[in-house]
DNA sequence: CTTATTTCATAGTGATCGATATGGATATCA
DNA sequence: TGATATCCATATCGATCACTATGAAATAAG
């Protein structure tokens, strides 16, 4: 690491040396994750992407190297902005099953919020795929995979804590919940309301092995 | 109608008139189909499509017409070999809860066919669509709300059967069960088992309103 | 001021997209 | 056989793909 890279990191806005951005750089990645989000990785252009975000072309790649990192960096600001807070529900919610209730009432909502993309960026962004972007797919299959961790974890603390009996099959359990979550998102891009989403996840708790 | 039309339809195969087709139409256009149910409609390229049909691009067009009807055809295809077949599933099972039951099941086997793409193709086969295709995704979601108006038909015969209570909202339970069934492709594509596919739609049963 | 650094706007790169024009090959019909 | 009809193979169409080379414009440092 060269002295200037530190002075960089150390000084990080103040002194910096060329031309500004004449652009706001999180507004500009807000409309890419919408585009992102409404059409998914590939059939959204670059074109699409520079329209919506008004810049010009070398400008996007100055800023975000190309469109696959553009595409990660999108991904990261929906999971913050537009996606369940699942590690806040989770770690605030006295017992599993009112845990995993919280989780699916909030999947409601942010599954048909007004003047947005409708359904889940993380399960439908990058469904249809040529092998080129095969990793891009495999990222977010990841983050899938991450969330039914977080809810096994979640119905674990459930067991210790003595409101799941031990008996109970976990796998199975974050399975189907997973499962019903990832099920909304298809019925939300199909135009289902909040309310028949919110039925769908009480319907789903029905099942709940007390 | 022109006279020549109506002989060529009285006498379809044996008295074609010009050189025969070197390929076998139905085989290539079920090479076509599993291209269209792994990577969807257009992240699967004509170069591939030809590549996987063993034929060449003008044969294709003069066989098929042109990528969108061929994926039509496709998917007609899937429905008939690869799809579940509700119709008769319904029709022969003695209850509604029997009948979803059966349709559930038969969705598990279908998703994870050794040796074949996992997951519905009439889910994921046009997830992410530009404008241009907007009305290939329209003819798949309506496909989608077909199957829903079959599910929530049964539910209705299960009432003037007498085996569903006529309080139950029967909208809701359509929801429910064919999202149940979208959930599980999701699940299926992330590389879920039969049994872990099984075990899904064992619990959603739980929920059924006895 | 000059110099260094970064961004901006224009224009265009080779590659691939879906789709076709052309002409020869192969069949049936008269 | 000759006429007609359909299919196959080669080569290629204009459009769009993701991406960038070039140089002018705008800032900070010296």
């Amino acid at each position: 690491m060269k002295l200037s890279d530190v002075n960089s990191m150390t000084a990080p806005e103040s002194r910096k040396r060329g031309r500004p951005l004449s652009f706001d750089r999180e507004k500009a990645l807000e409309q890419a994750m919408l585009m992102f989000w409404q059409y998914g990785y590939e059939a959204t252009s670059v074109q699409d992407l520079i329209q919506a975000m008004g810049i010009t072309a070398p400008s996007l790649y100055t800023a975000f190297g190309d469109k696959e990192q553009l595409f990660m960096e999108a991904i990261q600001y929906y999971q913050q902005k537009d996606g369940c807070q699942v590690d806040e529900i989770f770690a605030n919610a006295p017992t599993a099953k009112i845990a995993i209730e919280l989780y699916l009432h909030e999947n409601a909502v942010k599954l048909v919020q007004p003047s947005k993309p409708h359904g889940c960026m993380i399960v439908t962004a990058a469904t249809n795929c040529s092998t080129e972007s095969s990793h891009v797919q495999a990222a977010l299959a990841q983050r899938r995979q991450d969330l039914k961790n977080k809810i096994k974890n979640r119905l674990a603390r459930g067991i210790t804590d003595g409101d799941i009996q031990a008996t109970q099959n976990i796998e199975q359990l974050a399975d189907f919940y997973s499962s019903i979550a990832q099920g909304m998102t298809i019925q939300a891009r199909d135009g289902a309301s909040y309310a028949a989403l919110q039925a769908i996840s009480q319907m789903a708790m029905a099942a709940w092995p007390d």
